[in-house]
RNA sequence: GCCGCGUUGGUCAAGGGGUUAAGACGCCUCCCUUUCACGGAGGAAUCACGGGUUCGAUUCCCGUACGUGGUACCA
């Protein structure tokens, strides 16, 4: 294949925005695309209008651009092939129906939803649980192939709500192959008579689907392994739409799943085990629920990217942290999993952390101020980024920034004084007392003046490195954890440490 | 039930007829650090099961089990 020819195409439903998945398989449309010097197209699938939701668009195109992984063609950014709603193709969509029907391919059914029901609650038994409306069924409904032509003429000009259907043809065996998992084949006894235009008008996925990547010449189809079942279907379509050798790639991706139990990752397992399953905060505008996004916990886009990037597919290489770009690069198809892969927030909380590393104190202090500020902390910039160069190697994610360094910028709240008890007595008590007289000697900015203060003391006084350092550590800290300490001295200064000692001797007094 | 797809440590995974079966996350021990983290050195832990094919199967084939998806006028 031409490699200018190369459009693949991600086609996500408006509803709920991205999840993991969803990302992933953006993710993988744009790696793709870019590795190969072709195009990446975005449609959105907004044909269920109940499940339309106002910004939904707006959501999809924010949490992709977040991600760096913008789309060459979509409603927002134009492009040769448009329009890229389906709910702005209707006609289209109409027009190769249509054309299926004279061709004999596909038929009008009259049948209501009660009867739908009805027919299933007859058919159903335990060896089968969901009949089909399929090859054997569709004779004993109401539909053009069981009513004369005079009849579903009739129907149709009394405006009886129709569907029309896909006729598919009795035991035929189909041959297709899927990138990822190589050649499969598929009886379509098995398949049964989907739908392929609804009763207002609107299309199914199927239809669309197919109308639509053959008129946007799209050459990779890349989507979840949940469209495997319907991929018979498709090809079916595309066969009869006499589109056959234009029929793009198939790359159907691998499921992300749980944590732990079954299943693949849903947004409740979020909500329950504390971790986002979005890329940015959603707010549902109908029922005003919040779905938490990795950007709001902290996570760096390149990270998220990244971490995601891994949930299926490997370099084969020992390499494990990778930009956009050097994934660009490295992607190849032949290395995409067929297995789903678990989500594992601490691997990805690791993700951010390595990124975190690679990231310069000045832009982690930008993209960190909001949470600065929301502690009421921020201190401007240069304050900020040498604070955070301080801290940053204990850091997971963003917010982690303000709780490892909030101790450089105000006095700790409480104090673990049960940490200092452990070491404490009346010796080290003097100790304290007469060294703070003593801090006119010290040069302030210098952590080695500090270091050589504290020592110089403790060698007079007899006294041990064990008895001093920790206690003077919780005090200016708050707790055990931290920088050096003549290093955290340096950078909060003699008002402060003199502040932060007196008030925890007056305390332990 | 039927149909599809899958299965290497707890998790992500490399490898793909002969290997001591990489590496990472997590866990444990030690070193570094008068704290925590980073870093370093170690450790425990894996080819789902049963049959073939083969001199030899984790790797190929067939079954079984398990997992997962579909079975809608949802995508």
């Amino acid at each position: 294949m031409n490699q200018e020819n190369i459009r693949v195409r991600f086609a996500p439903s408006p509803t709920g925005g991205l999840h993991l998945g969803g990302v992933r398989t953006a993710l993988f449309n744009y790696l793709f695309a870019r590795h190969n010097g072709g195009k990446f197209i975005l449609r959105i699938e907004d044909t269920d209008r109940s499940r339309y939701v106002e910004g939904a668009e707006q959501y999809i195109f924010d949490c992709l651009k977040w991600c760096g992984i913008e789309p060459d063609e979509s409603a927002l950014h134009g492009g040769g092939y448009g329009p890229y709603r389906q709910s702005d193709r209707k006609e289209i969509y109409l027009k190769y129906a249509l054309e299926l029907i004279d061709k004999g391919y596909a038929y009008y059914a009259f049948d209501t939803p009660e009867e739908l029901a009805a027919m299933r609650e007859r058919f159903t038994t335990k060896e089968n649980p969901s009949p089909k409306y399929d090859q054997r069924l569709r004779e004993q409904m109401r539909n053009s192939l069981t009513l004369s032509a005079q009849e579903t003429q009739g129907l149709i000009a009394e405006n009886t709500p129709y569907v029309i259907r896909l006729k598919v043809p009795e035991n035929e065996v189909l041959h297709f192959t899927d990138i990822i998992r190589g050649d499969i084949e598929h009886n379509t006894s098995t398949v049964d008579d989907k739908v392929l235009l609804k009763n207002d008008g609107m299309p199914t996925y199927h239809l669309a689907a197919v109308v639509d990547d053959y008129l946007m010449k799209i050459s990779h189809v890349f989507r979840g392994e949940e469209w495997l079942p319907s991929l018979p279907f498709h090809v079916l379509l595309w066969k009869y739409l006499g589109w056959k050798k234009n029929m793009p790639q198939w790359v159907h991706l691998p499921l992300i799943l749980k944590p732990s139990g079954k299943g693949k990752l849903s947004k409740r397992d979020g909500e329950q085990a504390g971790f986002p399953v979005f890329a940015m905060d959603w707010k549902d505008p109908r029922t005003g629920e919040i779905t938490n996004g990795f950007k709001e916990r902290g996570f760096l886009p390149e990270a998220f990217i990244n971490m995601l990037a891994m949930l299926g597919w490997s370099a084969g290489t020992e390499q494990e942290i990778f930009s956009l770009d050097e994934l660009v690069s490295a992607f190849s198809l032949e290395k995409v999993h067929k297995g789903g892969a678990r989500f594992d927030f601490e691997k990805a909380k690791w993700y951010n952390q390595q990124h975190l590393l690679k990231t310069s104190d000045r832009t982690l202090a930008q993209l960190a101020k909001p949470w600065f500020e929301k502690d009421g902390i921020y201190s401007g910039e240069e304050d900020l980024t040498k604070g955070i160069g301080m801290i940053k190697e204990r850091c997971h994610l963003l917010p982690d920034l303000v709780t490892q360094s909030a101790f450089l910028f105000k006095h700790p709240g409480e104090i673990d004084l049960d940490a200092i008890k452990k070491k404490w007595d009346n010796q080290v008590y003097r100790f304290f007392e007469e060294w703070l007289g003593q801090l006119d000697a010290v040069n302030e900015s210098d952590p080695a003046s500090w270091e050589h203060s504290v020592h110089g003391l403790m060698a007079a006084k007899g006294l041990k490195g064990g008895a001093v350092m920790l206690p003077l550590r919780v005090m200016l800290v708050g707790g055990k954890f931290g920088p050096g300490v003549f290093d955290i001295a340096a950078f909060i200064g003699k008002e402060a440490v003199t502040y932060r000692v007196q008030k925890a001797l007056a305390a332990l007094k």
